[in-house]
DNA sequence: GTAAGTGCAAACGGTTTGCAGCCTC
DNA sequence: GAGGCTGCAAACCGTTTGCACTTAC
């Protein structure tokens, strides 16, 4: 051991502890935003943490399946992973800027099972995300705006 | 059949009426599923109406574009193409089968424009997509299942 | 010491694009 | 006749995988 953190916590993040995993692991905690794997590769590599492409996939896959991480596949079929939230939510992502805000939707939770349970589906899971122009964006794009 | 519904509506369907845009528009039409772009251009080649790839794939982007065909991407990063309806709605889709069914969810909308609204979001649009066991697919998993 | 983890690069799968020829308007 | 449309195949882009090596435990 060389003095890191400690080798103690190793069970709970789906794999051995190594120096690339907690990379990784640190990227992800160091904001709430939703970063895509190839942007957490990149920033580990400005750090001087130089990790694989193919390793931070591995990792975050690892993670995702560990319920640690969250994983959102935006529009461009791009996949954005997020730490996560014990609390299940939405976001509402500008679409423009990528600034995300979390919503809870008790709501529309309910909604689901209902509808889900009106047409017999069983084990059902729903996606749900906002897009649109968070306050800022939206004054910048209208000014010029029509339609 | 060459006599389908004849060239007039040619305008509308954004684009040239060609008999590749039309085997398209008419795959579509024969189903109320989604269909990924390579399903259509298999089903179109096997119907005797060979188009190519990319042409289906161009076609399906003018449609989409035109707002006469609906677009979803799924978990796996295909995209799904459907004749468009004009109401709203999201769908409710049996990750076995795929068999799908329509849903409306005025609870939503209202639901998803109040949380941007109260977030300061303008335009937003939203995806929302159930997944799940149709009753069908339920019972056959049931039995043997553990874990 | 052993098996999991890592890195590289090639493979992959779906989608897009360049270009020469065809066809609709 | 002109310009959009088509087809082929190669390019793309994000992601996955094979294999030999390294490293945690």
């Amino acid at each position: 051991m060389t003095g890191q953190t400690g080798p103690q916590q190793a069970g709970r993040s789906g794999g051995r502890s190594t120096r690339q995993r907690r990379a990784v692991v640190a990227e992800l905690d160091a904001t709430d935003q939703f970063r895509s794997a190839q942007d957490i590769h990149e920033a580990l590599r400005r750090n001087g943490d130089p990790v694989g492409l193919a390793t931070v996939y591995r990792a975050l896959q690892t993670l995702v399946d560990a319920g640690e991480v969250d994983i959102v596949k935006t529009d461009d079929g791009e996949a954005v992973y997020r730490q996560c939230n014990p609390t299940h939510h939405h976001h509402l992502v500008c679409r423009n800027c990528g600034n995300t805000v979390e919503v809870t939707g008790p709501t529309v939770e309910r909604w689901t099972e209902r509808v889900a349970a009106e047409h017999g589906f069983h084990d059902v899971s729903h996606t749900l995300e906002l897009f649109g122009l968070c306050p800022d964006c939206a004054v910048r794009e209208e000014p010029g705006a029509a339609t």
